[in-house]
DNA sequence: CTGAAAGCGCTTACAG
DNA sequence: CTGAAAGCGCTTACAG
């Protein structure tokens, strides 16, 4: 298939090492390769370019050439730039599309200084927030320039803040994205600041100007989960929420006693426990709850992770759901609809609201742009299955 | 907290509009926002400056003044050349370390004429395995200079080949990771070749030169699950593979026929079925296998989401699991532990294989470096738990 | 509306 | 072992 000669340049390749390693100092240093390239084009043809004609990728001094203008000029068409007679912007696009012409974005970027590359920032442990949130992003992001590059972190690492300095700094980030709960973490965004890096944040209240935010209004989701328990005639209310350190956890905790309050009933004091969002936390509460007396008949959890561990405490105790307990989860994670019965859940549009943030960063300039100067907002919706129905006669 | 001056200059920043829109050429240009950071100082110290000397980033011009050499020399040490003199080397790395400078990718892509991204190239629906893969790939990278660009695909669209082209053409991108299964597609191998951009592919069978492989021995974890079943006892036992589409699907279904075959058992042409990777498959294949006369007592599903499906079907069969017929599934994915009852399942150790990957990729130059041009193979593990027990008596 | 010059921060190619 | 010059492919700042 593939030439000898192409491959063994290719594994000839060496890795421009670690600046921060540096201090060692070793090894050989990275020009091995690129002569093969500056050959003359016959030490090429003789194995490999009888395939594909190897056209040289054109840069903006072709098109310029081309065109008969200055490079200036076709730089102020792929910028956008107003300044250019409609005449000569379209020879010059025309020629751009037919020769399939992209300015590179590393020059462009050094020019600009200020890369083409979108961070995503989180530190949210659920696999499918993150894979829906990226799509999203993604999604906004098609067509463009850009490209998205991603960052897991941890907050409460002693090296947080000079980490992320040091990866906005040095890849001079276009922006970035923020998930919860990071996207909640006022010493990042004051560094954002700083640095001059535009920043969207969602959370599930505004925290900052309302371009910079995309908010789920989890207090409605929550509330709805109230209603829908209450209406079906439950008392015995439990709720098991997210660690203090998320506001989502305070947020959705607030909506499901509104939702109550509505109905006539309070969340009670020892109905109330806080888990950590994961499964073994559900496990934990939900054992408490339900060993309770007189016993909750339902509970609303946090997150469907936790929803999944008062599933087997349930199980664990011979109780059944949801003939002796309701459940409610929140999220709508793949997990809801596999499990049995099949999870009552308040559902997040994860993925529009990448496309969202995304969309807000870039903030295009068309007729929604007033609408980019307000908060985007996001309403939840209850999803209802198996799990929850009428309270046991007692 | 943040003054009005930095802000505002935040907000003006204008997109740099995407160059494939060019020809639409309205609106401003992207100057807008630029002029205010060349400001003379003081305009900025007026509110901001008070809180930090907003310092400006270092540049190896600026090492080299200090350390009294050429810009050449510095960039020797950046990139570990062996020529230079080790005094004239500690020398610089110390005010390298002081200043705490780091080179600009994007001045050094330029020049290096390839970028310092790595690509994330995945088609694979399971959020779980995306996600892990990606940390894993952040191990590896971590403390280098590396970042990690992700990009998921369809490999059945018309655009597919054109897309990957465009994108590792125009991002000049250092090298890419396949995974499954993409990481199958020739095509894109090919022009991964013409393109001279190095990759490393993660599969459940050797398809390339070693260096180039990760290698997920699927037949092994495979035929532990035949060994297994067998070993409790059944002779009735199906499979649901993945679909053909996937190398995957073979490798886990031949590894099944071995392991079964060891024990004198044989996988029965009617007891073979092949669903999707999907839930909905699962359900389908699963309440065609057991509504079959004889029923088989075992069923091994090419991975966990089949296997939940296999579940709802037990379910809404009125069967029990592991009561009357046994579950084996493939992954260990998060779900395995949350259905109930807990699923045996094959794990791979996604996270690892993503560092391995990564560090393939990398050619790391120390004692490792032989390994490196071997296969790197990776040896699934069943975990058992409580969806297998003997077959029921009958 | 357009262009010539200088520069972004690095590395290559060449010379010593 | 070290350096001066030229260049990577763009944009800014300035002038017209």
């Amino acid at each position: 298939m593939v030439t000898g000669v192409r491959i063994s340049a290719r594994y000839r390749h060496t890795l421009a090492p670690d600046p921060a390693k540096a201090k060692k100092g070793r090894d050989s240093n990275p020009r091995t390769d690129v002569n093969l390239r500056k050959k003359p084009a016959a030490a090429l043809q003789t194995k490999a370019a009888s395939a594909e004609p190897k056209r040289k990728k054109s840069t903006i001094n072709d098109i310029a050439r081309m065109a008969n203008v200055s490079k200036k000029t076709v730089s102020r068409v792929i910028n956008d730039s107003p300044f250019v007679k409609e005449e000569t912007r379209l020879k010059i696009s025309t020629i751009i599309r037919e020769l399939g012409f992209a300015p590179d974005p590393q020059a462009r970027g050094l020019a600009f200084r200020r890369s083409f590359l979108i961070g995503m920032i989180f530190d949210n442990p659920t696999a499918q927030y993150i894979v829906n949130m990226q799509q999203g992003i993604l999604d906004a992001m098609r067509g463009t320039s850009f490209e998205l590059v991603i960052r897991p972190c941890d907050r409460t690492a002693p090296t947080f803040l000079a980490d992320m300095r040091h990866f906005i700094e040095r890849q001079k980030l276009f922006g970035v994205i923020l998930t919860p709960s990071v996207s909640e973490d006022d010493r990042l965004v004051k560094l954002l600041h700083e640095l001059d890096c535009p920043y969207v944040r969602i959370a599930a209240v505004s925290l900052d100007t309302p371009a910079t935010m995309v908010v789920t209004h989890d207090v409605s989701g929550a509330a709805d989960a109230a209603r829908h328990l209450a209406d079906l005639g439950h008392k015995l209310i439990a709720h098991i929420s997210g660690p203090a350190t998320f506001r989502s956890a305070h947020e959705r905790r607030r909506g499901f006693a509104d939702g109550l309050a509505e109905r006539g009933l309070k969340l009670a004091r020892h109905y109330d426990r806080e888990g950590g969002y994961t499964f073994e936390s559900g496990i934990a509460a939900g054992t408490e709850l339900l060993s309770l007396k007189p016993r909750p008949t339902a509970i609303f959890t946090g997150n469907d992770e936790m929803a999944a561990g008062v599933y087997k405490a349930a199980r664990d105790l011979g109780l059944e759901i949801p003939r002796d307990v309701s459940v409610v989860g929140f999220d709508d994670s793949p997990v809801a609809s596999r499990m049995w019965p099949l999870l009552t859940s308040v559902r997040l549009p994860i993925r529009d609201m990448g496309r969202m943030a995304a969309e807000k960063l870039f903030h295009r300039r068309t007729e929604k742009r007033a609408q980019n100067d307000d908060a985007t907002d996001v309403i939840p919706t209850l999803v209802v299955r198996e799990s929850t129905d009428k309270p046991p006669v007692t």
